[in-house]
DNA sequence: TGTACATCAGTGAACGCGCGTTCACTGATGTAC
DNA sequence: TGTACATCAGTGAACGCGCGTTCACTGATGTAC
């Protein structure tokens, strides 16, 4: 122990150039958005856990927003990325397929809630970003699109679109409801995977709207 | 105009005591919540607002905490209150009724939707406040307790509470998504209204689940 | 009806804080010769 | 293989900012007599 004068220490503890502190500050910001939810979040607070000056990210980044533009281009790749691999081994074409997308959904939602709120929630300066919107995009056609397929092969072509975005909506909801604990309030204990499960099917095999028959009379 | 001279002022503008300062800062922030979202608010802002030193709210209110707390209590009150005249004026026990419901609970997140997303969303804090709490189980409550004595007055007892659960999840996604633009990517110019509607007809007429029937496979 | 006084709503100044961003700089890296 | 040099990633200090909260205070109000 004491003889290692001069050699390179084993453990370089302070280099002064980082390695790759791109990537280290994409991971830091992440870690902090799970911790603290999408607004607990610093520029001054990734950089601490880079350990890293708060001036060395502008060598990387335009300003704190190109981080978190960063961050919601990765999620929307992972979220289309594990919905096609759900809806490809549930069964493309098939409504467990199509289930699985869902739940697939869902479980990004629960596993990374503060990003799910940057992908879809109020900040709109986020969205603005020309990439951002792209990805986005993509990620929602695609799902729709899966859908839609399902529905046009087994003849509802009419409305393929239109149910499509039902399951959407319905698997958004549920996605948001148990991320803000608000099932909790008022049924604990719900079993949401089995309720998405439920719901696709209903949803898909309902077809296309025929008139509502009398009952209760909608208008 | 020169003459009035040392009698009270037309209008008094600068009074040392308020009048209702409480009223008034929730009404400040309330806006300042529709401007900015529901984190661009600050007490400071709300104070300018007011035309009030940032020491005045103290009087009044323990902390920031409470004057939001303070919001998200009315807002469930007044969500209440539209759930129940829309229910009402729709024909309580039909589905038109449970429909305006859902509606109602639409144009409530469209038109005040930082309240909406201080309500549901992730301020865990606000939640936990126990009279916030009670308001919001109250508010949630009386909209599945609705829809559940619907389905189990049309037979449908054993899955009653499940459907009201689905109904809310949807008519809350549709929100979300409306709310946060999100629809606009993929589907502009989606009535999302009717598409409350017709899903609302059929989540209640889909009754309870029959084991679904054999086609593409449900596990 | 008039006065003394307690109450307490609002003042104004100050606090400590953490933030995002900028600046001139320094020192490690890798390339040209 | 060795040296000179340009590049540029990260430093450290500073900036101006707005925030939530506190404090001792002041002056309007309304009540008791």
């Amino acid at each position: 122990m004491a003889q290692s004068k001069e050699r390179t220490p084993v453990r370089p503890k302070k280099r002064f150039h980082h390695g790759d502190l791109r990537e280290a500050l994409i991971t830091a910001t992440r870690e902090l958005l799970i911790e603290h939810g999408p607004d607990g979040f610093s520029l001054a607070d990734a950089c601490r856990r880079a350990g890293v000056t708060t001036a060395a990210p502008y060598k990387h980044f335009r300003d704190k927003q190109e981080i978190l533009e960063e961050i919601v281009l990765r999620g929307f790749a992972e979220l289309t990325a594990a919905n096609a691999k759900a809806v490809a081994e549930g069964g493309p074409g098939t409504i467990r397929g199509i289930t699985a997308m869902g739940i697939s959904y869902l479980d990004f939602a629960v596993g990374q809630p503060a990003v799910f709120r940057l992908m879809f929630g109020h900040k709109s300066e986020l969205k603005q970003a020309k990439q951002v919107d792209e990805s986005g995009r993509q990620c929602l056609k695609h799902v729709i699109d899966e859908v839609a397929s399902y529905s046009r092969k087994h003849g509802h072509s009419a409305d393929a679109e239109a149910i499509a975005l039902r399951l959407w909506t319905f698997v958004h909801g549920a996605s948001s409801l148990e991320l803000d604990g608000d099932y909790q309030r008022v049924a604990r204990g719900l079993d949401v995977r089995k309720m998405i499960a439920d719901v696709t099917s209903k949803l898909l095999l309902a077809g296309p709207d025929k008139r509502a028959p009398a009952r209760g009379g909608p208008r």
